[in-house]
DNA sequence: TCAACATACGGAACGTCGTTCCGTTTAGCA
DNA sequence: TGCTAAACGGAACGACGTTCCGTATGTTGA
């Protein structure tokens, strides 16, 4: 997993590199909320109370950053998959109940949804986490889904999740369109018993 | 039609004002099929030959320019949807043929579905211009499938329409995914029988 | 405790891009 | 042919991402 040695923990980072690393995920984490994602460098630095270099060293690209900030979320998100396949009445039920946990995660965060399938490449890094650490989750759940009967195989685990991460896009921005009633019916074209 | 005084037509333009609006619409529509929508606006004044000023005297945003190049096709797609409702068999049919004309126009067009639900407020009347336009067309071929019981109300033209044009974004760049393949799915999801 | 060295820092600097400004040119007309 | 309004082009400005480099500081071994 690449994404662990953005930050390495490997080596011993000097105390004034840990607190500014710290202090960067905080600010980092504050300016998403506001202003999105696409947040200036320079505004995360301010906020951080730190150069802009210093952003640079630790985090060379900004996926690495928003990487970093949201690792413990996408982290979460990946070990909801197997926990929800066994609680759950019917494979189909948890991969729905997963896909919910995952819309969730996006349109609460400003611009996530459209940076992940951005092609600029300061977002690749961020795509990558998302693809290495989720899509195998999500094929799990179809997987089981499809074994039960209840789904057909339309849509690979890539395919599905790049379709539900599209649908979130610019959701926070117009009230006529609702990401969820969306997914509900891409996921509703997957039953069998259709075409 | 607020696009249609974009490049006016009333008073009566300066023969070169009228040139180099001409070769901006040549070269801006060049550009987009080898760089892409979001091409540095100096890049289409240098290939047409004018300073970045005249570019900006003639198309105030972004988005002007864009609607103004793809502004046949647009007419042309609205105008099938009527003519499809009129030789296909089943409203359903025609809605599915109209989207595909739809997706074809999208994914032919590097980066036009990103800039479409681009929060961007270069790209506002992009937006507009498409839902002004579109979405009415789209509102006509649901309603008529709804008529004929063929499909459900979950999402309405504007809804569908953004789910469309969202599931188009960055097609061209992955392989893996198939935006073809998941409005499919979609459209399927539509499909009264089901939730 | 103190040097000395590697690590890390911050802000200036550079290149790119969108956008505006302004002095100059030119088309249209009498 | 000369006048005027329309239009032009490129310089200039500000925002931003990214890199560079001289400076500061924590760590470590004596």
């Amino acid at each position: 997993m690449p994404s662990a040695e953005t930050v390495p923990t490997r080596g011993r980072r000097r105390a004034d590199a840990e607190r500014n690393i710290a202090a960067l995920l905080d600010a980092a984490a504050a300016e998403f909320v506001t202003a999105g994602v696409e947040v200036p460098v320079r505004d995360i630095a301010t906020r951080a109370g730190v150069g802009v270099a210093t952003i640079y060293r630790h985090f060379p690209t900004r996926a690495d950053l928003v990487v970093a900030v949201y690792q413990h979320q996408i982290e979460s998100l990946a070990q909801d998959g197997p926990a929800l396949l066994g609680s759950t009445g019917s494979p189909a039920a948890a991969l729905a109940a997963w896909v919910d946990r995952f819309i969730d995660f996006l349109v609460t965060k400003h611009g996530l949804a459209a940076a992940l399938s951005s092609t600029d490449p300061a977002f690749e890094a961020l795509h990558a986490s998302f693809v290495s650490r989720l899509v195998p989750v999500c094929g799990e759940l179809l997987a089981a889904a499809r074994a039960a009967g209840e789904i057909t195989d339309a849509l690979g685990p890539y395919a599905l999740m790049r379709s539900v991460g599209n649908l979130c896009i610019g959701t926070e921005s117009d009230d006529r369109y609702d990401a969820r009633a969306a997914v509900a019916v891409l996921l509703a074209g997957l039953r069998p018993g259709g075409a």
